[in-house]
DNA sequence: CACAATTGACTTGTATACAAGATAATCGCA
DNA sequence: TGCGATTATCTTGTATACAAGTCAATTGTG
């Protein structure tokens, strides 16, 4: 490989910090980031999850939940309650604050997504099947 | 959209996140991040760069890059010289331990290129080409 | 039942990433 | 030449991301 430009992780790198910027600017207007979003749109599917449920759909480690989930209980979006059966697990709440955020947000990353597949230029199918198969983990070595 | 894995913001995200997890691993044995390897690489290209001409290249603002070039000067891989010519500029030299770091670095990252074009499954092509476009700025809007 | 191993959440330390702002040096134009 | 605009770098503050480790609660096993 010659150039930097040319490597996989590179372009991979960078087309994700494009597409984050851009669902920053979508979302910086509800004071929710990207990382809040996913959060969010996981329990609107379905509360009462913990953190360590939400980390396993996001792919994110404890500690690194910790910090969003402190985020969005102080932005009053979501609430701890600590789980009665057993009582290391924070189960995890949406407030109506967090509910009313929905459709509003859902739609903010609509656009993004139009927006991208336009960008992607007739090759999001092949650029989806593409980075799923990166994210398997069964793919790889 | 219906649940977060199917955003393509999550996609990319994600498999940005797979690739540099793997990147860090192949380079961490040389006490050396993904970001610095990039930012390496092209000044094995051509020393003698400002931190704007590099943080140009690897698409990073300067206050990304002050941390990126403290750490390199840290390491000891590379050297701050200001320019005689504009005093503001600061020019960035390889050491000789940052010279005699780019066949290994350059292999490891070899390696990683190779299992992530296996991993991808016969989309490589596609896949540069789409993340490309999402990362040429006139394609957006 | 006792206790070692495991688990869930959190803490600490390091490294991107970027907005916003500060500062010093240079440039452009009247 | 003088001075406002611009530029290069750095600083501060916030938000991921993850390795490694702590601590309390729970589980599995003899």
């Amino acid at each position: 490989m010659d150039r930097v430009e040319d490597c996989i992780s590179f372009l991979v790198g960078k087309a994700a910090q494009q597409i984050t910027k851009r669902a920053r600017d979508k979302l910086a207007p509800h004071r929710v980031t990207p990382v809040q979003y996913a959060a969010l749109k996981v329990l609107w599917e379905r509360d009462g999850l913990s953190s360590a449920d939400l980390g396993g759909r996001l792919m994110l480690d404890s500690a690194t939940m910790t910090g969003v989930i402190d985020r969005l209980e102080t932005a009053s979006l979501i609430e701890r309650r600590s789980d009665p059966e057993d009582r290391r697990v924070h189960r995890l709440f949406l407030t109506e604050q967090g509910k009313a955020l929905q459709a509003p947000l859902d739609a903010a990353m609509d656009e993004l997504n139009a927006e991208a597949r336009t960008a992607a230029g007739g090759e999001m199918d092949a650029l989806s099947r593409a980075l799923r198969n990166l994210n398997d983990l069964s793919r790889w070595r």
